[in-house]
DNA sequence: ACAACGATGTTAGAAAACCTTACATAAAAA
DNA sequence: TTTTTATGTAAGGTTTTCTAACATCGTTGT
């Protein structure tokens, strides 16, 4: 459980995010002071993302470019967030109660 | 096709792998120097890995504490090649043959 | 209209990360 | 026993990254 898989495994520099996604350092790098994305840090202080940061880079440039605002995309973010929160909640009450319906018995 | 997943692309830079294979840079250096591995190259020169390459890393790790030698571990590598080879074309065969016989046909 | 803010560029200096080459060594192979 | 293998370590140089600061220009709020 818990799929910790390649795509959420941070290890990718800076230097690669910006190849990847075309955006500036710069860029990247505000829309972390945004609290748009958090990248871990090396023992040394270097930043590492993930290809899902890559991904959500991208998405963040497009709405960007269509002239939303940094706060106003972090504001769908906790949105969104919040979403999948319950979503997860709910199918995990549901699963409880198939569980105690039909699940396998401890005695 | 030609699936070129996240787990293919290279873009892990050395300290990375160290951190994440507990090798030594030295070590991962060398496999390189005896064919091994194959690190991409930033424009500057820096060497950039995959997450294939790491799971590679560990199991020519696992070989060498078992005592076999890179120039070993290198012929094993080519057979394989040949075999995956070999059976790829084999597939693509039998996939012409139905097609052949029962795929679309254009006229 | 004008001050404040938002997004980005650029610069500077420092630190971290990486590179190659070379020399050293211990164990294994020839 | 000589050679090769695998690895460590050091030196010196280049690349990459970091933070902080200042500049610019378009947008927002008053």
């Amino acid at each position: 459980m818990a799929q910790e898989s390649y795509k959420d495994k941070k290890v990718i520099t800076i230097g690669i995010v910006r190849e990847l996604t075309g955006l500036s350092e710069r860029q990247i790098r505000y829309y972390e002071e945004r609290k748009l994305i958090f990248p871990e840090r090396t023992a040394g202080g270097s930043r590492k993302y993930s290809f899902s940061d890559i991904e959500l880079l991208m998405d963040i440039a497009e709405k960007i470019e269509d002239g939303v605002q940094t706060y106003e995309i972090r504001q769908e973010m906790i949105k969104d967030k919040k979403k999948a929160e319950e979503a997860r909640l709910r199918k995990k009450m549901i699963q409880g109660q198939l569980n105690a319906q039909f699940g396998v018995r401890k005695i």
